[in-house]
DNA sequence: AATGAATGAGGTTTCATTCAT
DNA sequence: AATGAATGAAACCTCATTCAT
């Protein structure tokens, strides 16, 4: 019955509600750099400036971090936001939404998605989410396109629902670029032939 | 001297050389089902019949044992396969050369191409083998490519090198459809779309 | 200054006081069900509707809740109310005295009682809070035993002292009905056989 | 993919089957000293003389490891030693019995014997194993009871199924002892006094 | 008198690895 | 070539306690 000497330190201001985003960018750093089993509390803490226990009063465990990881990290990558902003529906513009992921500055984004696909293939909570997330992608992409086939842009022959996988199917596929072949991040002939290809799988 | 009942009991009789494979593809089996750091040794062990013990009398450690499970998973896929084998060199042939990524009977290759590509984003060694096994099959797949240009088959405008790198990243695309789109895995229409699109990027 | 919404809320108006008897009515239901370490000072605040940080502006630390809850607990137990009590002294006094332990109402003060015998044979201040009290009413069934003898109801040839001790046995091991035999627990016909027991020990 | 250098160290030669004793008893001794919940499987593994990862080799888990101490508590003790063993069948015989448990070396026997009945109150499966050992007991005091009926020594208007409830009552209340009355513990006088009750409640 | 965020120690458990046999 | 017991680090998570507000 020693009673334990702790307790809440000198504070270090930090604006409220700022632990939790910086609990959730750290994980999903670390996430990204070691895999999800391979990522420890302690280390997505610490690089969040506070110690393990603070995460839980954040997050329930483990697995529910990285849920909370995974939804975040829909929002803000280049695919939802281009597919959320307006703008003219032309086969350029699927071109560049798929060639973008090969580029340098994504090198995070990729590892994540990665990981949350090795995730959801492990957990069923995290593949519901990941599930719900491609389907939401899948219907904004057939959106588009059938809002480029309307304008003349795209050819109405194209089988939408299959079409809107495939070009998924590359983006996932690109992901795997930095260990597929590193050379090609950030290639700017690679980057216009990914477009170029792109293209030639919507026919005007 | 205490008896210890131990030693070696040699359960069933089994021919020299098959522990050895036989734990090579427990390995395959459970790293593809955990993941590298999510699959322990013992769980390994068990699967191939013999006690963890034994492991390190053919494998030096963990991240040994994940190289020789790459090394052999790299050869024997469809893809190494096809392309070691001969043939007349279409269009057709690359087509399903890709398309057959999307078979059911394959889903244990599909997560463990993933597993490998993970494991190469954290460990040395592990990404140089899997760029040397890149580089080697991006070569064959170039060999062929010029002898279906050779034969007029495939229009000779096209970029070697970049569609070979196009074809792989394609193929690690597929790899995710279990998780992206579990409903087109092995479905008949997704496949054959798939190889009209493969097709559309080989102009004759 | 940033705002924190914090401070003090004071929820629902509580009387003055009324807090601190519901921490302790919260923990001696907390410590009876998890026991002194498995009862968690979240659970017991929870239970009487305020967070943790506020128990500790009325108590100094789990132990010390504890030893206020031993010490509100050996007050309004049966045993101690119906000695304070008055009344004639009869061996039936003393039958029913022990019989009303095998009760099914009391089955809190059962576990409570163990609880605190046990956190006795850890702490040296909450033994010496359980042995006074249990002089004490040692003392108290003393006096009224004599008073039993002095009205004649009571053999005068009774060891006053080792009586009393024995009672007090009796009462400990009836705090284990639940788990010794728990179809006993209220059942009148083991009533009535505890109290004849307890009868035949006092000889008239 | 850094490999952890340790495994098994020069051994201090141990019998074989001896770890597993010396675990059972080591945590008997650690689990009436701090209780379930407040004993560490470190603390346990320690007195034992190996490490906690050990332990995991020959239970299963913590709540395993009580139980199949509680198994081995139950033999051995006075109570089931005494009523396995034959002899003719006196109310002395039952009177030696419970008070053998006011001895001073059954210290720890007393607290392993609260500890059980607290974990047995918070865990479904202690519960089971000691109803059932309760049972056990119960029914060879009523048999050595009957015993004591044909033979004369005891009365034929016994119920013995309640006077087995009472003895075993009886000596789960002298468990408390220590904390009840410490004084008394060893006592020749109290021993004397505590037999003599025993056989009032069993008539001639 | 109360909140709620935070600490940091410690708990149980898993696991890669070693070694006598 | 294999067993099985053992190590010890590290993992996830809980919890008593503190403190600015």
């Amino acid at each position: 019955m020693r009673a334990r000497r702790m307790g809440r330190p000198r504070r270090e201001d930090r604006p409220p509600g700022a632990t939790r985003e910086q609990l959730l960018e750290a994980a999903a750093e670390v996430f990204s750099e070691q895999g999800y089993v391979g990522a420890s509390i302690h280390a997505i803490a610490d690089r969040a400036g506070v110690t393990s226990g603070a995460l839980y009063k954040h997050f329930e465990s483990k697995a529910d971090l990285l849920l909370h990881v995974v939804e975040r990290a829909v929002h803000g990558i280049p695919l939802s936001e281009k597919l959320a902003a307006g703008g003219r529906t032309t086969p350029r513009f699927f071109s560049q939404l798929v060639s973008a992921y090969a580029d340098p500055s994504l090198r995070r984004l990729r590892r994540l998605a990665i990981e949350i696909h090795a995730a959801a293939s492990r957990d069923e909570e995290a593949a519901e989410l990941l599930l719900a997330f491609n389907e939401r992608t899948r219907a904004a992409l057939r959106e588009r396109l059938e809002s480029g086939i309307a304008s003349g842009a795209i050819s109405p022959a194209l089988d939408l629902a299959q079409t809107a996988s495939l070009l998924l199917v590359f983006v996932m596929g690109l992901a795997h670029l930095d260990t597929l072949e590193p050379s090609l991040v950030g290639d700017a002939g690679w980057i216009r032939f990914v477009e170029r290809s792109v293209a030639r799988l919507l026919p005007p």
